[in-house]
DNA sequence: TCGACGATTTAGGTATACCTAATAAGTAGG
DNA sequence: CCTACTTATTAGGTATACCTAAATCGTCGA
């Protein structure tokens, strides 16, 4: 038995799985398809079918998995799941707010230190940090119960006239674009302007009170949400 | 390739071995034994000859093997030792100090998270502890250059006379154990007077100014490292 | 010097989590 | 309603790190 197996009874692999699926499942909680978990977690769809019917046919299931259907995360698979994801964006904001990471590093050192803290360290970080609700990027933390809101924002590439806006969060997981959208002001909590769509599905805008157009291309737009503001 | 290989490039299980090699090589880095290894580490002595074998043919071995003489420590396996107990040590001392943890949990969580985290993190907990150089257990915490001082200390079993000491260190690789004397105010820093020895190793002692007395059995005794004192 | 006995190694096998190549199932166009 | 094509599954393999049982090796006492 080589592969490490938490407290928790899962290893590693399993507990991404479980994120990849709540992540693609979206608020809806629809099926996820081999092929889309397959490429989020860089493996070959043939070892995403084998985990697949691994999980689905364990005593108790962390999917419900129909062949050639894709998958749902089981009440027990999703339950794991939150925890996962509180795990990852707790850490996230003690690397950021206690031990001063720069913002485009916290995802990967969470990524692999979530599978492996205890409760108790999990509790004593929340602790600490006065029990956040929001990490560094803007990400809901589920709660200990496993409850996390639903995202109201919208992705910056669904925006259709221009307009302002508040930016809601930034997606965390490429290092690159993080560091380069944080060293032009975007992140989570400023303001932005939306001139106007540019081709290929890029976007003009602007960032808090500057009135300097930046133009974002269709990948860094993505990575972009945002909640219409009032003023 | 499923088991967690680090940015380092040795998994978890091989850097459990080079700790246990080295621990049990003492500061004479003699040769330890399969079977030495094989109780340390939990697991079949076959299995330790396994990976003694694929450790010594490596590229670059971490240990010198020879059939039926037992193991040392290569240079490049002995540093990465000394990189993994800092790693150990520090986060023990992190969680000690800045989570609050109770002295009989930091082990078993280091022992886990010591294979996982960055040289970013060992570098920010070791900044804001003001890169200390001994452990809540009093051990000594090797230098990020990979140096550590030898152990001056005495095991209390090995005490012959009776006599005023301090404790060095204390053992913490059992929770159980280690709050029980805790409890006792037996713990490192705290002065100890050894009244007598006792039948089967064990110790008649009394701790701090405290007259009463205590009787240890001889594996307490063996977990406790103590310093003759000048008064 | 010869066993006996314990220590160690070899042989053969398991589980996890991957992979590639071959096959089968869905699905949409004609 | 039947291909052609894409998506998914099955089949067969690899590496890591374990295990048990069956050899062997080394040493120590007679
Ligand atoms: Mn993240
Ligand atoms: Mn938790
Ligand atoms: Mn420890
Ligand atoms: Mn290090």
């Amino acid at each position: 038995m080589p592969v490490r197996r938490r407290t928790n009874g899962n290893s590693e692999s399993v507990d991404n799985y479980l994120k990849a699926i709540l992540s693609l499942g979206g608020p809806g909680e629809h099926r996820v398809t081999s092929t889309a978990l397959a490429e989020r977690l860089g493996v070959a769809p043939a070892s995403i079918t084998n985990m697949l019917q691994k999980l689905a046919g364990a005593m108790e299931p962390l999917v419900e998995y129909e062949r050639h259907r894709g998958v749902k995360l089981s009440s027990a698979g999703k339950r794991r799941a939150l925890e996962v994801v509180r795990h990852h964006r707790l850490i996230e904001t003690f690397l950021y707010k206690v031990l001063d990471y720069p913002i485009e590093e916290v995802h990967d050192e969470a990524e692999r230190l979530e599978h492996f803290i205890s409760e108790r360290f999990e509790e004593r970080i929340a602790a600490k940090l006065g029990h956040p609700t929001i990490d560094p990027h803007g990400h809901f933390i589920p709660t200990m119960e496993g409850e996390m809101p639903a995202q109201a924002s919208i992705v910056l590439t669904e925006v259709v006239d221009g307009g302002t806006f508040l930016i809601d969060s930034v997606d965390d997981r490429d290092a690159e674009t993080l560091k380069a959208l944080e060293a032009q002001g975007i992140k989570a909590g400023a303001r932005l302007k939306v001139k106007r769509r540019t081709a290929a599905e890029g976007c003009l805008v602007s960032v808090g009170r500057s009135a300097k157009a930046l133009d974002l291309s269709r990948e860094m737009a993505g990575d972009i949400r945002i909640v219409p503001v009032g003023s």
